[in-house]
DNA sequence: ATCAAAGCCATTTTT
DNA sequence: TGGCTTTGAT
C-alpha cells in the first residue's frame, strides 16, 4: 500500500475544515449530534468523518452504517468517501433507510411471514389497491378519495396502530371504517406478496422486534452509524436507529431542525430536538459558518428563520462578500410576475449560464405560467420532478409484467397488464377470475388458470386469456437465465408494444418509446454496474430510485417545487408567488407548527441562493379559476428592508413611472427591468441557448475524451458504438475498470 | 372497444 | 381554469 499518499495523513484530512467540523470528523465514540447549518459544508464532515474511521482509527469498512434520504445522496457520499480512501479497500453500508431495510428483508423477511420474491408497492400500486377495496366493499365515493384513506393507513403504520388497534381508538363511522380498510389493505398486501413503502421500515422492525437474534446480528454488524437529514426522519426510523445503536452508542446524526420541511409526511422534528435527551453524553456540534452564500443571503434568511420558536437555534454567518440586495418584484398579477421571471432571466443569462439559475415555487401549478413565459421567450428550461420516469405508464406497464413474472401473487401488477395492451379481456372475463379468486382465496393469476380448467369461460375470452397466461408464464421460466435488458427487449418485441403505444398515444408514442429505450438501457447499465444483476435486483432498484436524480442534467434554467430543491444550490435563484394563503399556504396555516414548516420552507428556497436571489409576489392571482386578491406573504415583511432592492412598477392609479416603493438601497433605475417586462410587444430578441456546447464533435462523445459520470467519476472513452439513441461507450475508469455505458440514459458530463 | 362528455378536484411527496 | 377520471353513448 501507497504510504506516502497524503490522504493517509490524518493532518491532510483536517487542514480544509474549521474547527467545529474537525471536532465533528475526529470525534469516534459515542453520540454525536450535528447541527449543520444551511451551506456550511455538512456532507464533507460526513464524507472526512468516514474517512477518518477508517484511515486513523482502524474502523473496518464494513462495520459503518451509513443512512441517506436520497439514493442521490447516498451515491454521492460512497463517491466523495472513495477518493478520499485513496484506494483504501471501502464497502461501507451507504444507502436509504428504505434501501437498507429492503436488503434485511431480502436477507430475513421469511422469518416474518414474507414469502420470497416479494413485490414493492409504489404510490400508484398502492392506490389501485385501496380503489379495489373499496369498489368490493361498496364504500361511496362521498366516503372520499382513495388517497385519503391511504393517508390515514400511512398515518397509522407509521405510529405503528394496528387496524384492529385503530378500530379501538375510532369513535365515528368513519374512523371505523377507515380501520376496516386499513385492515383489508394490510390483508390484500399479504396476499399479493407485496410490500409498500411504510412497510418496508415497520416490516423491518417487526423482524428485529421478534427476532432478537436477527436484531443483535445487524446490530453487531454496524459499530457506527451515522445519520444524515436526521430532522426529517419519522417515528419507524428513529427505532430503527435505536435498534441498532443501543448496544454501543456509537450515533452521529447530522441535520438542521430548520430545514424540517416534511412534517407532513410523518416527520417528527422532535427526533433532532430531543436528541440530546435520549442520549445524555452527547457531544452537540454546531456547523453555523455557510461557505455558500452571499452575505445579504444569509442575512435575509436568518432573519426569517428567527421567527421560529420550535427550534434550538443557530447563527449562521459567512466571510462571504455583501453581494447584492434581494431584489423584489411585486406583480400586479401572476402571469406578469411570470413575464418579469422570463425577462430577468435572459438579462442575467448574459453574465451566466442557465443552468446556474433556479426557479423555486411553493405548488406545481404556479409553474404553468412560468413555462408558458419561458417558451415564448425561447429561453431552455427543465423542469424536475413532476411526472418521474418509474411512474411512467409506459414503463409501469413493462415493469408490471416482470413483475408478475417474478411474484404471481401480485393481483395489482395482473390487473395492470391483463388487458395491456388490449387483448380482448374485458371487464366481464375479469370479473369472473375476480369471483373464483375470492371463492377459493387465490391469486388471480393462478385464479384464472382454475376457470380455464373449468371451462367457465367463453372460449373466445378462454383463448386470449389462455395466451396470456402462457406469455407471463415463459417471462417466469426465462427471467433468472436472461439479462435484464434482454428480457425487457423481448418483452417490447413480442408484446408490439411500440406499435400499441402509437396507438394509445397518437403523436406523442415516440417519446413514449424513447422512454422505453431508457428503461432497456437503465437495465442495461444496472447489469455492468453489478456484475450480472438478476430480475429481483433491477425491480428492487427500480422500486427505489427517486426521479429527483436529474437535477441540473438538462440544459437550461431549472424550474421546481422547493421541496425539489432541498441540498441543491444555485448561483442565482428566483422565490416566487410570496402571498399569503399560497405560501404560507391556505392548508398549512392551521396552527403554529403548520406555519412554522412553511417558513422552514421558506428558509430552505432563500439558502438555496448562491449569489443572486429574488422573490416576487402578485397583487391578484389566478387560484382555481377564479381571480384572486392577494396580500404579500408574512414571510417578506420578515426580511430586514434593508436588504432588499424593491424594482416593481408602481401603479397608482393616474401616475406612471413612479419611484419605486422599497427606498433603502435601490435606485430609481430599477424598475426599468420592470417595465421592460410590462413591453411584451417588445421583448428583447430571445436568447437562443444555453452555453454552447453543441458546437463540439456532433455529441461531444469522442474517442478519448474525459467524462465524468454521476457514480463511477471520471472517465476516458476508448471506444463507441452504435448511434444516437443507442449509441453505447465503452469508457475506462480508473476506480472501476472498463465499463460499457449509453448515454442515452446515463447522464455523462465531458470534461473540458 | 373507443371516444366524447361530464364530473370532480385541485399543497408539498427524498422512499 | 385545466387536468384527470369516470361515465355514457356509439
Amino acid at each position: 500500500m501507497q504510504t506516502n499518499q497524503s490522504s493517509n495523513d490524518q493532518g491532510d484530512l483536517l487542514r480544509a475544515l474549521n474547527e467545529p467540523q474537525r471536532i465533528a470528523v475526529t470525534h469516534v465514540s459515542g453520540p454525536l449530534l450535528v447541527l449543520a447549518g444551511a451551506g456550511s459544508g455538512k456532507t464533507r464532515v460526513i464524507t472526512h468523518r468516514i474517512a477518518n474511521l477508517i484511515l486513523h482509527e482502524d474502523v473496518q469498512p464494513d462495520r459503518i452504517l451509513a443512512v441517506t434520504f436520497t439514493n442521490k445522496a447516498a451515491a454521492e457520499m460512497r463517491e466523495r468517501v472513495q477518493r478520499r480512501l485513496a484506494g483504501h479497500p471501502f464497502n461501507a453500508w451507504i444507502g436509504t433507510f428504505h434501501s437498507l431495510c429492503l436488503r434485511i428483508l431480502r436477507q430475513d423477511g421469511t422469518r416474518i411471514g414474507l414469502a420470497e420474491g416479494f413485490n414493492i408497492y409504489d404510490g400508484d400500486d398502492q392506490r389501485a389497491l385501496v380503489k379495489r377495496i373499496l369498489k368490493a366493499e361498496g364504500v361511496d365515493r362521498s366516503a372520499g378519495p382513495p388517497r385519503s384513506f391511504l393517508s390515514k393507513i400511512s398515518r397509522a403504520k407509521n405510529g405503528m396502530i394496528s387496524p384492529a388497534e385503530l378500530e379501538k381508538q375510532s369513535y365515528s363511522p368513519e374512523g371505523r371504517q377507515a380501520a376496516r380498510i386499513y385492515g383489508l389493505y394490510e390483508q390484500a398486501l399479504r396476499r399479493a406478496n407485496a410490500v409498500d413503502f411504510d412497510d418496508l421500515l415497520v416490516r423491518t422492525l417487526e423482524l428485529f422486534r421478534e427476532h432478537e437474534e436477527v436484531a443483535a446480528r445487524y446490530a453487531s454488524r454496524c459499530e457506527y452509524l451515522l445519520v444524515d437529514e436526521y430532522q426529517d426522519t419519522n417515528r419507524p426510523q428513529y427505532l430503527l436507529v435505536r435498534f441498532l445503536t443501543a448496544a454501543h452508542g456509537n450515533i452521529c446524526v447530522v441535520g438542521d431542525e430548520d430545514q424540517s420541511i416534511y412534517r407532513f409526511r410523518g416527520a417528527e422534528l422532535r427526533n433532532i430536538l430531543e436528541f440530546e435527551q435520549d442520549h445524555p453524553d452527547t457531544t452537540v456540534i454546531r456547523l453555523e459558518q455557510n461557505y455558500r452564500s452571499s452575505d445579504t443571503i444569509i442575512r435575509a434568511a436568518s432573519a426569517v428563520i428567527a421567527k421560529n420558536v420550535f427550534r434550538k437555534g443557530k447563527t449562521l454567518w459567512t466571510d462571504n462578500d455583501r453581494g447584492d440586495p434581494v431584489e423584489l418584484f411585486c406583480a400586479s398579477d401572476d402571469r406578469l410576475e411570470a413575464a418579469w421571471v422570463s425577462q430577468r432571466i435572459q438579462q442575467l443569462a448574459d453574465s451566466m449560464p442557465l443552468e446556474e439559475i433556479a426557479v423555486l415555487y411553493r405548488t406545481n401549478a404556479q409553474s404553468r405560467q412560468v413555462e408558458e413565459m419561458l417558451r415564448r421567450d425561447r429561453v431552455p428550461y427543465q423542469i424536475v420532478g413532476s411526472v418521474q420516469f418509474y411512474e411512467r405508464k409506459e414503463i409501469k406497464d413493462l415493469l408490471a409484467y416482470l413483475k408478475l413474472a417474478a411474484n404471481p401473487s401480485d393481483d395489482i401488477a395482473f390487473r395492470r397488464v391483463v388487458n395491456t395492451p388490449t387483448r380482448g379481456i374485458g371487464a366481464t372475463t375479469l370479473s369472473r377470475i375476480d369471483d373464483v379468486a375470492r371463492g377459493l382465496g387465490l391469486p388471480l393469476m393462478e385464479a384464472a388458470g382454475h376457470a380455464l380448467q373449468q371451462g367457465l369461460l367463453p372460449q373466445r375470452a378462454a383463448g386470449r386469456l389462455q395466451e396470456f397466461l402462457d406469455f407471463v408464464t415463459t417471462r417466469m421460466h426465462v427471467a433468472d437465465d436472461q439479462p435484464v435488458a434482454d428480457l425487457l427487449e423481448r418483452l417490447v418485441e413480442d408484446l408490439d408494444y411500440e406499435e400499441y403505444l402509437e396507438k394509445a398515444f397518437a403523436g406523442q408514442g415516440g417519446d413514449r418509446m424513447e422512454n422505453v429505450l431508457s428503461l432497456i438501457s437503465a437495465a442495461a447499465e444496472y447489469a455492468d454496474e453489478v456484475g450480472g444483476g438478476d430480475l429481483q435486483g433491477f425491480l428492487d432498484r427500480s422500486a427505489l430510485v427517486a426521479g429527483a436524480d436529474e437535477v441540473g442534467e438538462r440544459p437550461g434554467v431549472t424550474l421546481m417545487t422547493i421541496h425539489c430543491a432541498k441540498g441543491l444550490e444555485f448561483p442565482a435563484v428566483f422565490l416566487l408567488g410570496l402571498e399569503e394563503e399560497l405560501f404560507p399556504h391556505a392548508m398549512a396555516s392551521g396552527s403554529d407548527e403548520d406555519i412554522e414548516e412553511e417558513r422552514r420552507l421558506c428558509y430552505v428556497a432563500m439558502t438555496r441562493a448562491m449569489k443572486r436571489l429574488f422573490v416576487s409576489h402578485a397583487a391578484v392571482r389566478r387560484v382555481q379559476g377564479a381571480l384572486i386578491p392577494h396580500p404579500p406573504s408574512r414571510f417578506l415583511s420578515e426580511i430586514p428592508t434593508d436588504l432588499i432592492q424593491d424594482v416593481s412598477p408602481v401603479r397608482v392609479p393616474g401616475f406612471f413611472d413612479q419611484t419605486p416603493l422599497g427606498d433603502s438601497g435601490s435606485s430609481g433605475g430599477g424598475s426599468s427591468a420592470a417595465r421592460a417586462a410590462n413591453r411584451r410587444s417588445t421583448a428583447p430578441p430571445p436568447v437562443v441557448a444555453g452555453p454552447s456546447r453543441a458546437s463540439d464533435a456532433e455529441d461531444g462523445y469522442s474517442v478519448g475524451s474525459r467524462v465524468i459520470h454521476p457514480r463511477f467519476g471520471v472517465g476516458q472513452i476508448v471506444n463507441r458504438e452504435g448511434k444516437e439513441k443507442h449509441l453505447k461507450l465503452t469508457i475506462h475508469f480508473s476506480d472501476h475498470g472498463q465499463k460499457k455505458i449509453l448515454p442515452a440514459y446515463t447522464k455523462l458530463r465531458v470534461e473540458s
